[in-house]
DNA sequence: AGCGGAAGTGAGAGACCTCTTACATCGACA
DNA sequence: TGTCGATGTAAGAGGTCTCTCACTTCCGCT
């Protein structure tokens, strides 16, 4: 690990997860990651071509990721599916600070990414098919899951862990059914 | 209205807002505030010490006003209290842009406020006391209630109206009950 | 009328950020 | 082995922000 860095592109990803779960998307910046990756600040210019790409490229692993983590709950709980996919999608979010306020941020309409749009789009698809279509249950469950992650990442929650929180994000989907 | 603004104080809390509901709290910035307002960028320091006084002094009238607010639904929806209260949560942070994630912002905590501290503790009691001082619903609320208004902040609802969503949220609430 | 203090202003220091440019390094491949 | 392209660096232009300081304006009070 000398002059080059081996597989910046990525590492770069990594780091904003990092940068985003202690700070929030306010305080993001390709300065900050750069920074913690021990490199200069116009490294990652050779990766990304501004700012908005790099999140986007965040967006997209996040997109992938949380689907991922989603689908895993669900084949744990095959009959409770929704609600243990909120449940899932809580503690993704407080681990990896990457919501629905990264994966759909505004700033990111204007990107052209496919691989973004790609990895979107396989995530809402895969949250309506535990739905059952019903956009309305869809919306009603996200509500509740970014609810509960957004007051845990506010410190609402003093001593509660994540997994006590997130189960109780769980329960209250299960009750919109 | 000559060199002299008359109620800066009062006006730069009202901008706040603005400001606040259309870029978020990443984009708040006192000077924003005050170009908007047309006075110097250095007006405000007049009034509060600090960026974060002002956003202490904004955290105590959403808390004021958003109590407010939820008082007033509860008093026109006598026996659906909890849920008429979520709707109004809706609409009040859809229209101000000061959610929890103003009132209860981490960067505050340090701020020495009591008309902050004061306006907050009563924000919590009134919800406190709508859920019959059950703890675990008064979250399932505010995530709910927050949730819905994060994704309307978010575009995720295209066209549907505001007061729309905030039926849906009040629905969502009273499937908790 | 005149004076003192509250509340403005303009200028700017110092911090940080985004992104560019010219140059340095190094791995891969001819 | 030599060279070329990808990937790094240092430096810096240009922007915004927070907050300070010296100075000005004007309101209220005697």
């Amino acid at each position: 690990m000398g002059y080059h860095h081996g597989d910046l592109r990525a590492a770069l990803i990594r780091t904003s997860f990092d940068v985003l779960a202690e700070g929030g998307l306010s305080r993001f910046s390709v300065a900050a990651v750069a920074r913690r990756l021990g490199v200069s600040s116009a490294a990652p210019y050779r990766h990304f071509p501004d700012r908005d790409h790099l999140l986007s490229a965040v967006s997209a692993a996040a997109a992938r990721e949380l689907r991922e983590a989603m689908l895993a709950a669900v084949a744990r709980n095959p009959d409770d599916g929704l609600a243990a996919a909120a449940g899932a999608y809580v503690r993704y979010v407080v681990r990896t600070g990457a919501g629905i306020h990264v994966i759909f941020a505004k700033e990111l309409y204007a990107v052209p990414d496919d691989e973004r749009r790609e990895h979107t789009r396989a995530l809402m698809t895969t949250m309506l098919e535990l739905t059952g279509s019903d956009v309305r249950l869809l919306e009603a469950t996200l509500a509740i899951a970014h609810g509960y992650a957004s007051l845990i990442r506010q410190d609402f929650f003093s001593k509660d862990s994540v997994d006590d929180v997130a189960d109780r994000a769980t329960a209250a989907t299960r009750a919109l059914l």
